[in-house]
DNA sequence: AGGTTGACATA
DNA sequence: GTATGTCAACCTT
């Protein structure tokens, strides 16, 4: 080692119980060995290995260690036989996880030190001074108090879990004293977990104080008799021997005879192979594919590692079971267990044995729980907060509301904040409530609420800490409120989501709805609470009260939600399908939301008045020709004066019984040359492109930000499609050429392009992929025109040279496969007769007869399971498959037979769009992604990373179906950037 | 004031 | 034939 060379030095046997009581205990093998510590090691360690240039250290390490304790017994026991005396045994879980930590640190190429009759920390202060000596840094990776002393000029220590550095700065704001009076602080204050003795009624602060005006703690006992308390100097003077000892109790030894020299700590470049095959035995999913990736390995060419679980708590027992993992506790616990398991120590043995009847049990016990609204808190004072804060991060989960102004997120000011750290214990917090409305100075803010950013600075810790698991119903909206605000709340879960991914079909997924469903529970209505019409206010008028009421209702029922909710996923297998497809899209969707886009508000003025000048003509010649004025954009009166008054040759009826008037059927009519329905079919597109797009949308311009935000919808749809709304960015016009000139005001901010990625074809290759159509892959791996293949098959016309109108037909048929074709459909778009149709279908039964048993395998399922699945394992469910009532039935078969297709498309996206960011930070570019578009996906970019981004984004979105999917057929993605998004379409 | 209908914009 | 969201008109409360 030399001068600037780095060593890391961690505390492993610290981190053990540190990330075990830290960590809800969610990450169990499949087999029930329970792992969380293990994984947070894991977690760790490679962060530190891969990223440390950007955690709180800031410096990449050149050396690194991992240090346990040997056993319990050592050297202190010889000078203290208490030492440690009231340590009981660690929790049953815990056990298997010593050694399989040690496992972990050996497959990451890591050295593994511990020595007989030493503690780790003895270790870690010898290899810290050697490292000191021969001129490097070191860095200890723990935040245990007892290693503070080692801080010095050379030697900080950093929290992995707070992401905190903590050097000697960080000593005496937290003690009092610098690192090198740590030692006489802890002789003095004792240390109950430990058993150190100390001097009875001395605590930190007391011994700080002490320390500062007598130095040290040899000069403090010499002189004890100057204490002019007469207690505190009375305890000092009897208690002075245990001082002492206490003193040598905690004094690390920083002399050891230790075995490696500091030469053998050199860091070593994982070897990706062992490591993966032992992440792959623990069922690390998503770290093993990060070390994949980073290494570039191949997960699928490496086997799991047979680990054996080693039964003492200290790993030195004999092997049990070697070659197998092994269960040792008793019972399984919970995979996703609430608060009243958290760190509980040992299970029970009479918990339920498998998932299932896990999620009944929880079920059941949350449902019989009353619910009473009367125990809600009202925090007014920031020492009250403070208390609560800690509770929830002793708890590990909180449940997390945000009250505000406005139901968008980007116009939303906060009002207050709930949260509940158990069911019933909740409590909120005022921050912006008014008096009145009327108070245009600003003033008018109710007495006794804590001001905005004290709560924001008390919230923080918790909402960032990544031991503490948020939980939230929308997140989405609380993330970019928090966002907004400076706050990252991180991890998360969003009952919304989960009730999603369980029961997507059945029905809604609001809040109000879930509490009624599993809890029978009525929640105030939110009208209730901000009124209506002319009544309706804004949240921060509520009086403090009536918010209290109903914000911690609503941050309480997430709690219990998530209790009954939350382990259902593991109970029918939907874990994978929340946690790679839902829960990470929540930052990255709200994130595309606060960037918005910009929009040229001059142009679209400008179309307005165009549209409306053109409108105006078309009603003077529509009145002339109708005779009489009368409100053209009422599809009752023109059915009436087209079809009665005029005589024209009418279709059908509505179920209203009025008269049709779609624009299909006026386009026969305008065909066979009546005037009339051409004027109204040009009056509609224009009235609606200027209602919709060319009025609106400016409407919709932040002030601020000056661009358009739009609002994502994560579980609006049944097959896993994200939706938009106010405004809906993804129904802007492209098929005619007026509805074109909309998409041209969709800029880039000056000095950046737009750039538009859009798969070709998707879920007619996804429909190849499923029902493993031969002619359908062979013509996507040529990359042949698939509807002019198609319309070859089914009519014998070559390819080449095919009337357009031969394509055309077999396109629609393409389309009306995807959509659970019908004859009665395919008539309708084609405009021919029912039984012309039903031949056509006939024929490509007969060309394809894969498709058929696509179809009809695809309706069975949604008939004996009551749902059907996307490739990635999303459950479409279909709970009227079996009605009675034929119309019914039969469109409930259409739709399960398009849903795993539509279905399988949305959620390749969505892989594509939880990697693009990460993709694009790795490529040193700054690509950000603004919108989603079901198929496609919209870029702004600086002009000159626009060629290098190009390819990147390609390769994220070709290649998102892998690993988890290996498809038959290419994807295959087309990307341009342009000024505007017409140009990049 | 609020909900429903028919029409039409997108994938 | 699938999946959405928004608008104007109209009807109910």
């Amino acid at each position: 080692m030399k001068n600037g060379d780095h060593l890391f030095l961690v505390d492993g046997s610290g981190y053990i119980f540190r990330a075990y009581h830290a960590l809800p205990p969610l990450n169990r093998k499949s087999d029930g060995l329970p792992v969380s510590a293990v994984l947070g090691f894991c977690n760790m360690v490679w962060k530190l290995l891969q990223d440390a240039r950007n955690t709180a250290v800031g410096v990449v390490p050149t050396h690194f260690a991992v240090i346990f304790d040997y056993s319990s017994k050592t050297f202190r026991n010889e000078l203290y036989a208490e030492y440690k005396a009231n340590r009981s045994a660690p929790p049953e879980d815990l056990i298997p996880q010593f050694g399989l930590i040690r496992e972990a640190t050996r497959a990451f190429d890591l050295p593994c030190l511990e020595m007989e009759g030493y503690e780790a920390d003895d270790l870690i202060a010898t290899y810290a001074r050697l490292a000191r000596e021969a001129g490097g840094d070191v860095t200890i990776i723990s935040s245990d108090k007892d290693l503070m002393q080692l801080v010095g000029p050379n030697v900080s220590m950093y929290d992995p879990m707070k992401d905190r550095q903590i050097g000697i700065a960080e000593v005496i704001e937290k003690w009092g004293v610098p690192p090198e009076k740590m030692i006489d602080l802890q002789a003095l204050t004792g240390d109950s977990i430990d058993n150190v003795p100390g001097v009875p009624g001395i605590g930190p602060k007391t011994a700080a104080q002490l320390l500062e005006t007598f130095g040290d703690l040899d000069t403090l006992l010499a002189r004890a008799g100057e204490i002019k308390q007469d207690k505190r100097r009375e305890t000092i003077i009897s208690n002075a021997e245990n001082a002492r000892i206490s003193r040598e109790l905690v004094r690390l030894k920083d002399d050891v005879t230790v075995a490696d020299p500091l030469g053998d700590l050199v860091l070593q470049s994982p070897d990706g192979q062992k490591l993966i095959a032992f992440l792959k035995a623990m069922e690390f999913s998503t770290l093993t594919r990060r070390v994949a990736e980073a290494t570039g390995t191949d997960i699928a060419a490496i086997e799991s590692a047979k680990i054996a679980v080693e039964s003492g708590a200290e790993a030195h027992g004999p092997d049990v079971g070697a070659g197998q993992p092994q269960v040792r506790a008793a019972a399984p616990q919970p995979g996703n267990a609430g608060p009243a398991t958290t760190g509980a120590g040992p299970a029970v043995t009479d918990t339920p044995q498998t998932p299932a009847m896990l999620a009944t049990a929880r079920a059941q016990a949350v449902v019989g729980a009353t619910i009473e609204r009367t125990g809600y808190a009202c925090i007014r004072d920031l020492a009250t907060l403070e208390q609560w804060v800690a509770e929830a991060r002793a708890t590990g989960i909180v449940a997390f509301r945000t009250e505000t102004t406005s139901l968008d997120p980007m116009r939303a000011e906060p009002v207050g904040f709930a949260l509940a750290v158990g069911p019933g214990r909740a409590a909120y917090i005022p921050v912006g409530h008014r008096a009145s409305a009327a108070d245009l100075l600003g003033g008018g803010r109710t007495d006794n609420q804590i001001a905005l950013n004290d709560a924001l600075s008390a919230l923080k810790p918790l909402l960032a800490d990544r031991s503490v698991l948020k939980i939230g119903h929308n997140l989405k909206y609380d993330w970019l409120m928090m966002h907004r605000l400076g706050i990252d709340v991180a991890p998360f879960d969003d009952t919304m989501l989960i009730s999603y991914v369980l029961g997507a079909g059945t029905g809604s997924h609001d809040i109000t709805a879930l509490a009624e469903r599993w809890l029978g529970h009525e929640m105030i209505p939110f009208k209730e609470v901000i009124g209506s019409g002319k009544n309706l206010i804004t949240f921060d008028l509520v009086d403090i009260e009536r918010a209290t009421t109903y914000a911690t209702e609503g941050a309480d029922i997430a709690i219990r939600l998530w209790q009954i909710l939350k382990p259902r996923l593991t109970a029918d297998g939907l874990v994978s399908v929340y946690e790679r497809l839902e829960r990470p899209l929540v930052p990255v969707l709200a994130r595309m939301e606060e960037r918005g886009i910009s929009v040229d508000r001059q142009m679209l003025s400008r179309l307005s008045g165009e549209f409306a000048q053109r409108a105006g003509a078309l009603e003077e010649d529509v009145y002339t020709a109708a005779g009489e004025r009368f409100t053209i954009g009422s599809p009752k009166q023109l059915g009436d004066i087209m079809f009665g008054k005029m005589g024209l040759p009418g279709g059908s009826k509505t179920k209203s019984g009025q008269w049709s008037t779609t624009a299909q059927l006026l386009e026969e009519l305008a065909a066979e040359g009546y005037e009339l329905p051409r004027r109204i079919v040009d009056w509609r597109q224009l009235t609606k492109l200027k209602s919709t797009y060319t009025d609106a949308l400016p409407e919709y311009i932040h002030p601020e930000t000056k661009r358009l935000h739009t609002s994502y919808a994560l579980a609006s749809t049944p097959t896993g499609r994200i939706s938009s709304s106010e405004p809906n960015l993804q129904n802007i016009p492209i098929r005619t050429s007026e509805g074109r000139r909309i998409r041209t005001a969709f800029i880039a901010d000056k000095g950046n392009k737009l750039v538009s990625a859009d798969y070709s074809q998707i879920e007619l290759r996804v429909l190849a992929h499923i029902a493993d159509i031969p002619q359908l892959r062979q013509a996507f791996a040529d990359g042949v025109d698939i509807h002019a293949m198609t319309a070859s098959e089914m009519f014998g016309v070559p390819v080449a040279g095919m009337p357009s109108d031969v394509r055309r037909r077999a396109k629609a048929i393409n389309f009306g496969i995807v959509y659970g074709i019908s004859a009665f459909g395919l008539a309708n778009q084609l405009s021919i007769p029912r039984e012309e149709a039903g031949a056509y279908i006939k024929k490509y039964f007969e060309r394809f007869p894969g498709i058929k048993d696509y179809m009809d395998s695809s309706k069975q399922m949604a008939r004996d399971k009551g749902y059907v699945e996307t490739i990635f394992g999303r459950r479409i469910h279909y709970p009227e498959i079996r009605s009675s009532n034929p119309s019914v039935r039969a469109f409930n078969e259409r739709a399960s037979i398009n849903a795993p297709i539509q279905g399988s498309a949305a959620d390749i996206i969505r892989r594509a769009m939880v990697r693009m960011e990460d993709a694009l930070r790795e490529a040193r570019l700054s690509a950000r992604m603004l919108l989603q578009v079901h198929d496609e996906l919209i870029f702004e970019t600086s002009e000159e990373e626009v060629e290098a981004t190009l390819p990147v984004v390609k390769k994220v979105m070709e290649n998102a179906a892998m690993p988890a999917v290996s498809m038959v057929v290419p994807l295959h993605v087309d990307a341009r950037a342009a000024d505007n998004w017409d140009e990049a379409h």
